[in-house]
RNA sequence: GCCCCCAUCGUCUAGCCCGGUCUAGGACACCGCCCUUUCAAGGCGGAGAUCGCGGGUUCGAAUCCCGCUGGGGGUGCCA
């Protein structure tokens, strides 16, 4: 059965990279009908917070990638120091007493001499005795992991092929802390094969860790897993995608009123493309049928919001059925203060208004003609006004509504009426029909708010312009 | 510095494995026209890539091989 595993680190909030990598480890586990394990690696207690945690639990199930298994490194350290102690017996690795300030002289003078720094292995060598000595007095130490020399370590990476690393090119590498907490490169493979994950789907920063992780199987005798390593994402200046590229983290979308299921689909479409399909819109569904490694590309590619964006206003538009819509944009009217205790209105206002936003955010401006009520006129509006003919205008339209209903037809008779009688331009009609019911210039169709708002509402915002103008 | 990875329109990509059908296809963004009370949406059309560069191999290369350049990542008692 394949498993695979998602494996972040609370130290901040879900990176779109992170979503991504998270995202592939999901659709490949479901694809085969395997697992999907969420592991919390928060083994670095300095940086780890509950708080991004939670975000990130969140985050993920907001996305649809629910899991099978959860775990948190924290909880299992008594594991980990098992297996440390076991290296160690077995002779895989060696209590280090350099402490940081010595290293960081070493690692100092490598680079003032321009070599590659690599651990000297100083503590490989002590003796039995000298070990005793040093713990005995108390001196702090780490663990290392002993690496063999000069030995390539190769592995068939499931997207990028062939790759090989000289064990040269890293030193002795730390598995325990001074503090007895243990490093991510010692506890991700106790985990991952405790867990039998089959298939680590990893972002490509790691491949520089495989072989060391490697070694550590080896050594301890588990079998290897399959390895896939994802291309970074960029952003618009080529360089790894990080904060000051402006909103890098899932959190900021979802405030931003994305549509989980656009966010989902444009992420995947980032460095993968499914064979043969011209399109770009898929279900979750069809996602996790057509997903395959194989069809992941090896180059990073760039982030673009623009393209996000247009796919968010696809599902806002004709994706998303109705009432999903009114679900989804409800939270969101309502934190900006709007009225919505009539279902059946809003839905209304959405099959006509849906086409005019991108995110769930614009609309609370958008549709704030069909709640709201009080509202400013606009600077420019007011520039706009030429009172007389405004005046002229409005209460010529007030005096033929009021005898009708209002509707998307009507007051396009109405408008063309007013427009011949006043022999004034369909637009100024228009304009200062617009200005009195929304206060802006621009917003979504006039007949569309008439249609839509109740007939007293519309009449009383008109009656409230021309007091203003007199 | 050293190690690893990558390289098709501005961006995401198809094609590359199994050379000819590629005068390189699609999407976003951009431009123009149509629709139209505004902004959109929609329809139609346009511009945009000598497939990073240089060598091979071949009758023929975006596709295979080598070198170079450029970009990215790693080089922690972070993950």
């Amino acid at each position: 059965m394949v498993i695979t595993r998602f494996a972040p680190s609370p130290t901040g909030y879900l990176h779109l990279g992170n979503a991504r990598t998270a995202i592939f480890s999901y659709l490949f586990a479901r694809h085969h009908n395997g697992k999907f394990i969420l592991r919390i690696e928060d083994t670095d207690l300095e940086r780890s917070t509950k708080e991004f945690e939670e975000t990130l639990i969140q985050d993920l199930l907001w996305l649809g990638l629910e899991w099978d298994e959860f775990y948190r490194q924290s909880e299992r350290f008594d594991i980990y120091r098992r297996y440390a102690q076991k290296l160690v017996e077995l002779g895989y690795a060696y209590p280090c007493f350099c402490s940081p300030e010595e290293l960081e002289e070493e690692r100092q003078r490598a680079l003032e001499k321009g070599v590659a720094y690599r651990y000297s292995g100083k503590c490989r060598v002590l003796s039995e005795e000298e070990v005793e000595h040093l713990k005995s007095m108390g001196k702090p130490y780490t663990i290392r992991f002993k690496v063999p020399q000069s030995q390539d370590v190769v592995f068939e990476d499931l997207i990028r092929g062939h790759i090989s690393i000289n064990t040269d090119d890293f030193g002795d590498f730390v598995i325990v802390r001074s503090d007895g907490t243990p490093t991510y490169n010692f506890v991700v493979v106790i985990d991952d094969a405790l867990m039998g994950i089959t298939h680590v789907i990893r972002g490509e920063d790691h491949i520089p860790n495989t072989p060391k992780q490697i070694l550590i199987y080896r050594a301890l005798g588990f079998p290897i897993p399959q390895f896939a390593h994802l291309p970074v994402i960029l952003g618009e200046d080529r360089s790894k995608l990080s904060k000051r590229h402006g909103a890098v983290s899932v959190k900021n979308y979802r405030e931003d009123g994305y549509i989980p299921e656009a966010m989902l689909n444009y992420l995947c479409l980032l460095g993968w493309s499914p064979p043969q399909e011209g399109r770009e819109i898929y279900t979750k569904q069809e996602l996790v049928e057509l997903f395959d490694l194989k069809d992941v590309n090896t180059s990073p590619a760039v982030f673009s919001k623009e393209k996000l964006k247009w796919m968010n206003a696809v599902y806002i538009r004709q994706v998303l059925d109705l009432e999903t819509l009114i679900d989804r944009i409800l939270p969101f009217l309502e934190s900006a203060g709007y009225q919505v205790e009539d279902r059946n209105y809003l839905r209304k206002v959405l099959e006509r208004t849906r086409d005019s936003f991108e995110t769930l955010k614009e609309a609370v401006e958008r549709l704030r003609p069909f709640f709201v009520d009080e509202f400013e006129i606009s600077e420019d509006a007011w520039n706009q006004l030429e009172n007389e003919k405004v005046y002229q205008i409005l209460t010529l339209v007030l005096e033929k509504a009021k005898d009708r209903e209002l509707s998307a037809q009507s007051i396009k008779e109405i408008a063309k009426e007013v427009q011949k009688e006043l022999n004034v331009k369909a637009k100024d009609v228009w304009s200062s029909l617009r200005i009195a019911l929304t206060g802006q210039l621009e917003g979504v169709g006039v007949d569309i708010i008439c249609d839509t708002l109740p007939k007293e509402r519309v009449l009383k915002r008109i009656e409230k312009l021309l007091q203003k103008i007199v």
